[in-house]
DNA sequence: AATTTTATGAATGATTTTGATTGGTTTTGA
DNA sequence: TCAAAACCAATCAAAATCATTCATAAAATT
């Protein structure tokens, strides 16, 4: 094995175990310990990985995920006017979906709406619906990990027994050929039945959403209504030929 | 195991119990007492722990008065112990059952078995489930104010669909005619279900909930083994005459 | 082909970590 | 309050890990 496709390896092998001892390595690798203690000593030189006595750790400030904190923190004021206005929408007595999501996660202290009924797919948004004292539902199912989000078939199968008067949704690419996307089809697929329920559907979305696409379509442009702000004239044109936008000024 | 891993892994553990004892970290990391002793002293010296007699606890960044874990001269509460013991049945593989309530929820940081399933009804034990990285399903249907915890028919029907090697159940009441008792009717058919469902059922129930009555009865004694500790000797041994009872040593 | 450069694995003694032991201190329970 | 039990800090020898050196092999350069 040459040098530099051990060095990837032993970088891949941190990465997932955060720890790797010199004797794995050895083994894994079929080098002597000698070998072995040279690349991690290079590796370290390059800034790759921290060395401990007796292996090797992954650096601490590694680059994470944009956590669901930091991405709350980066458009904050943005995605709360967002979230502000499409809380306004609900009228007392209502039935509504809430998607999963910081956004729609937002809404919930605007609501002012009373005696309404609340179905999410999201764990997290049942501490604040409870406080705000709404009939709260939620779908049943595999909890994805880190979003905290429930999908798969018998989230869906939950979900088929609602209707709703308003739905409203998350997604993370908007296009004017592809329509809303998002990663993850089995997400996708929630989604796209929790539009379908819905009388009125909202997609909410700050103005980073337009014209991205990603792997998994949810529904054409026109079944929904997109709230926004602070997009530009251009692009909020070229949509509104296709579909209603409401665009929140600043 | 190497320094830097077992560093890691006490402060995981620490985050997950909020306070560990020296004899539990020997036992789980397989290390002697001077090791752990020394492991202790390093991370208190790093800021990333904080030493008690006996153990280690959480860090508290919030000005909070000296916790009661730290001052109770016992460190594990007797629902604590309970609930280790309890854990400590589920194997590697298993599909469990996770009733709502504090005693289950405290079951989590002591599950050591890998690659399990877990079901719940209560949105609470979510986070602690996923940073174990348990596969894991929540049921269905209207949350409970409060409590948090899923009830309702839709509960129900989501919970049929599952099958458990193990169910663990919180109960109100045990008593010799009336059987297992909770306050909640919703709540009791779903308990019920969920012990029907279960290969092996284990209620768990600190001492208090002996010869105990609520309004609605969930199952009969024998339904279910019954984990407690700190019972006297008479109220074992008249309900060892109608089901098995597993007494946690002190 | 001859020479230089680079990579490898084994051997070395130095350094760090570990677990057992000792004796002192704190906590517990009566 | 007191004695037993649990806990702790300090010490030390054994074990594991480490940096260094050296000889050989492979690759690159001339």
């Amino acid at each position: 094995m040459i040098t530099a496709e051990r060095h990837r390896t032993i970088l891949q092998l941190i990465e997932q175990r955060k720890i790797i001892r010199i004797q794995e390595l050895v083994d894994e690798l079929n080098s002597s310990e000698s070998t072995i203690r040279r690349d991690l000593s290079q590796l370290e030189q390059k800034n790759k990985l921290k060395r401990v006595h007796g292996g090797a750790s992954i650096l601490h400030q590694k680059k994470e995920e944009p956590s669901i904190l930091e991405k709350s923190t980066k458009y904050l004021s943005e995605k709360v006017r967002i979230a502000k206005y499409a809380a306004s929408l609900i009228k007392d007595n209502d039935c509504i979906f809430l998607d999963a999501g910081t956004t729609t996660n937002n809404m919930i202290p605007y609501i002012n709406a009373k005696n309404i009924t609340v179905v999410t797919n999201s764990p997290s948004h049942l501490k604040p619906l409870l406080e705000k004292e709404f009939h709260t539902y939620v779908l049943g199912g595999f909890v994805k990990p880190r979003t905290e989000a429930l999908i798969g078939q018998m989230a869906v199968d939950t979900l088929r027994k609602f209707r709703f008067d308003k739905s409203f949704i998350g997604v993370n690419g908007i296009h004017l050929n592809y329509g809303y996307t998002t990663p993850d089809p089995e997400e996708a697929t929630l989604k796209s039945v929790a539009m379908k329920m819905g009388q009125n559907v909202y997609v909410l979305a700050d103005h980073t959403k337009f014209h991205e696409v990603t792997f998994t379509q949810i529904a054409e442009l026109e079944d929904a209504v997109i709230i926004t702000n602070e997009a530009d004239e251009d692009t909020i044109n070229d949509f509104k030929e296709k579909t209603s936008i409401e665009v929140i000024d600043k």
